[in-house]
DNA sequence: TATGAATGAGAATTCATTCAT
DNA sequence: TATGAATGAATTCTCATTCAT
């Protein structure tokens, strides 16, 4: 059984490319792309720097990584909590419910997303367009479906996502500037889902 | 007959410094604090090195001090025009419109403050909070007025207004990531009072 | 099997911090503070400037770091030689072989103590008047005790220590500006302990 | 009387550049070669930048002048001082004298040339060894007359006046760093005097 | 003559990346 | 696999010097 401790090895080897990245990931979101150096992140999995470069083949390529690793988790994560509703009050709720418990449990991965990745690399510009279209379309596809039931009134539903989108970021964000969110982590989410009703002009029948 | 310095060298100076404050608002804008280097700004201001640093003590203080200067003038200009409307719909039409011509005229000064100072120096992230403070303030003093008058109904204006300046932000960056965004402009500014006001709950009475 | 760090690559690092380190002697020694540039240092060292920055944490501290070094072991090393002795003739004539054997064996450690430091970094001075005042006292205490025995005449001894630490540094300072200065080390040696003693005013009883 | 004019703007010239050349004197005695801006010597001089490369063709050269006139005039100062009197005695008090005068009135003057001077340039140091050797020789020709009158026992004479100079400049330096020089300059010079005397081995008949 | 705005070569320092062990 | 010593390109900033006014 010649590939047994290959199998361990794997094993370990994965374990510790998870470490370095959530490393990584905490490291990029508090300090940002630039000022988060190679040895900060080495120091936080409390590797040596050689290893950094046994794992990964450079910062950059790192950073773009796990951007898009991150986006895509938050991404489905809402959509699947969005998808999993008939109404648009519920799907609105299950958003924001998803959104502000992901937020609270893994606020890194969101501090990446929201503020580490701004005006980072030029390379990851497209990057970061796609995230925010997903955010947007994640609101906007819902919208659609309640405008041709008439559960909202007539009107630009793109930017009506966009806004959403916004305004729902902007709570996290100051959610998470609190000194204990989880205080707050219920009203917030429901406020939010109020709020995102409210812009969309939504109706009760 | 000695050196003038009241003449128009004195006019020069100024100008001159005017014109690398403006390549330089472009290249953090565009570029983001950390990788804009001086000698991209001195390059954007047909300038050697050395006359950066005639002007300016160095690369950070600028930065700063720009960030300073245009948020100020951004809130100022939006607080007046909110300022000098009575009633909440004629506030938020007042507020969006202004933000969109600034937008629309000065998109350096919009991308700066909304991207090229995100994740940049750790100094400059109490004037970020301040900045952000002030966006939201903006909306909530209206918010709470109507309120009083029961124009809109009960809720968490501060988190509201959070929103609605969050909101507004994203659909600024969208609406100034057209290609032609004079084109649209005067549609955005319109669909942004409207949501902001729905998002408000706002009913005219 | 993983990088160890106990083995040879100690040594080696020792070894190398080392060569930078007298690399670094010289140049200062040659050129002073200011005129000697990292670089300079680098190349008489053959490494690259990273590698200075890996050894040490910049220019200033590696300069007060080795005029401290050097001052101590010149001080303790004239210290010890005269403490060895009882008489004065015997002191004298013990410092100043000793003083002329490290001019001999370690010129650029002298140099940097009697050139390469003066007029430096303002942050130097302090360890300078540190060192002047160790050289004098060092003249002063034996002067003392034979003051006291009647060897010399009432004289103050603080200026005649000034005296003879500034005149034994200036010939040797001559003597390493011959183009052979081994040659002449052993007379230089006799004829300073002669010029300190009758300085002193010695009276052989 | 179409010259008459010229005579005054000389006059005025002249002036000028020896405020600036005093002021130069004063900065770079306080601060050495390498840490004196041009910008210091011309703030000292109340004069703009300009100004400086109008009467001087740049740095190095008139702190290259400066020196070489300081120290000429030191030298013949004190040569002058010793010359005027015929016994060994009276040379060194009359030496000494001048010397602590000069320091007292003068320090930068002394302070250029025993410590801004040291290690500063290059080019410098040809004429800081013409210095040396100047001061050395003030010394050794007495004692070359004393030695043929058998007033001094037989010695290395230039190695004698190596010590007396290197001694005197010591007991100056140290006399220069008090608080208020001043009150002991007159002790100096006569214990300098003493100093120098039992040195050479001098014994009255 | 005098000014001071403008220049740019050169210095110190950082940090992503490589590679012998 | 893992290490950390070594590298050097790139960045910020200084300062002697020039030159139009």
């Amino acid at each position: 059984m010649p590939y047994r401790s290959t199998d361990k090895t794997r094993t370990r080897k994965d374990a510790r490319r998870t470490d370095m990245m959530q490393a990584a990931v905490r490291v990029f979101a508090e300090k940002g792309y630039y000022a988060a150096t190679v040895r900060d992140i080495v120091a936080a999995a409390n590797v040596a720097v050689g290893t950094f470069y046994f794992y990964f083949p450079d910062k950059e390529t790192l950073f773009v990584h796990l951007y898009e690793e991150t986006a895509d988790f938050l991404l489905q994560s809402l959509q699947q909590a969005v998808n999993s509703r008939k109404t648009l009050p519920e799907q609105v709720a299950a958003g924001c419910q998803t959104y502000v418990n992901l937020a609270t449990y893994e606020p890194a991965i969101v501090q990446l997303l929201l503020v580490g990745g701004v005006g980072a690399l030029p390379e990851l510009n497209a990057r970061r367009v796609n995230f925010r279209e997903g955010l947007i379309r994640l609101w906007q596809r819902p919208l659609e479906a309640a405008l041709e039931q008439e559960q909202v009134p007539l009107q630009n539903t793109r930017r009506t996502a966009e806004g959403i989108a916004g305004g729902i970021d902007e709570m996290i964000l100051n959610l998470l500037a609190l000194p204990n969110p989880d205080l707050e982590a219920s009203a917030a989410a429901t406020e939010m889902t109020a709020f995102a009703l409210r812009a969309a002009g939504y109706q009760p029948q």
